[in-house]
DNA sequence: AGTGGCATGTAAGGCGTTACATGATTTC
DNA sequence: GAAATCATGTAACGCCTTACATGCCACT
């Protein structure tokens, strides 16, 4: 899926590993990430596929980059992997949840900090969708006016990072006060 | 992590491979889920560790069952583990959305039955954390009512998955009202 | 006669993380 | 002087999925 994450960044235009870390960072990173390391080993695939090639780019100081660029083989690839319909639901991992599924035995002011802590994490994250991704949405509009229909899905997939995440802290909010009035009345 | 879950289930009472399979898809698959042979690889690893003990259960007409019971070292190792904070979130990862993203060029009626066939899956999901799941637990505390604590939990659980399909759902609507009013305009 | 449930496992391959390795430049 | 940024990669390891392998029983 990664492969895919690439080409679709590559379809906008050429960049490095390192540019595609940053893209993704910047633009996906609430529904898909990955690690540099992952990113050269799938670029590598992908060049062997022949989706897409790479050019060595020297630069004065810096290390040489390694820009690679989507082919026609690409595109089409790409085009009729977004035309696929997905029919199934991905996986949702999440430790807290885990951990507190199991936590009855747990002492609740240890339990209390583990959720309050998690309360400012998430806190922080919902702060950064309305801020500072809003912000990068629009300034790529305003410079690629072309870019208005890309841009619509863009706030889209921002929306939803918001509505998650405020869903998120709005039943770790639940959760601390069900530990806080019902979990310590006659404990063993 | 699997192995923390397998611990707290076994924590409960003892339980083969195959029963773990079934536990974990109907009580933490919300949030945790693993394939049967992960399951079986997993436990031979925990025995290896010594934190469970197999011991082999003929049956008349079925298949011999291996039941796995939890050591002292394996209760030690997973209060432990639940005691000690937890600091991260969990990367989340979605294929719809990353499709989304990358779908301008994609013709808006391909897109509209993409999204409408999700909005159906997260219907069905949504359905059964309100009937099913919230059935089963209340069945448990039912029958062991020294459980009441370990149920509190496994409620809040229940609603967390509640929460965020609902707060999904309400996303799909929103999305697919926004690509049938404003995707279409003077396209290229 | 076929499907599904019960029951355990192995093998191959893919995906992903963390650590390691290198090295210059810029910023604090 | 230390840390962050730029820039690319390899190696080891772990986790996970899918497919394969086996075989009996109950139900339709």
């Amino acid at each position: 899926m990664l492969k895919f994450a690439l080409l679709g960044a590559l379809g906008y235009q050429p960049m490095s590993g390192y540019d595609l870390k940053q893209f993704t960072d910047r633009s996906i990173s609430n529904f898909w990430h990955a690690e540099l390391s992952q990113i050269y080993l799938t670029l590598k695939a992908l060049e062997k596929e022949g989706l897409i090639t790479s050019t060595a780019v020297s630069q004065s100081t810096r290390p040489d980059r390694k820009v690679y660029a989507i082919t026609p083989a690409g595109q089409k690839a790409l085009q009729s992997w977004l035309n696929e319909p997905f029919t199934g639901i991905d996986q949702y991992k999440d430790t807290l949840l885990l951990k507190l599924f199991f936590s009855a035995r747990v002492e609740r002011e240890t339990l209390l900090a583990q959720l309050r802590l998690q309360r400012g994490l998430h806190q922080k994250l919902v702060d950064g969708y309305n801020s500072e991704t809003a912000d990068l949405i629009a300034q790529s509009v305003e410079a690629h006016p072309e870019l208005r229909k890309d841009a619509l899905l863009w706030e889209a997939t921002r929306r939803f990072g918001q509505s998650i995440e405020e869903a998120y802290l709005r039943w770790l909010e639940e959760t601390i006060q069900m530990v806080e009035t019902n979990f310590s009345l006659e404990d063993e």
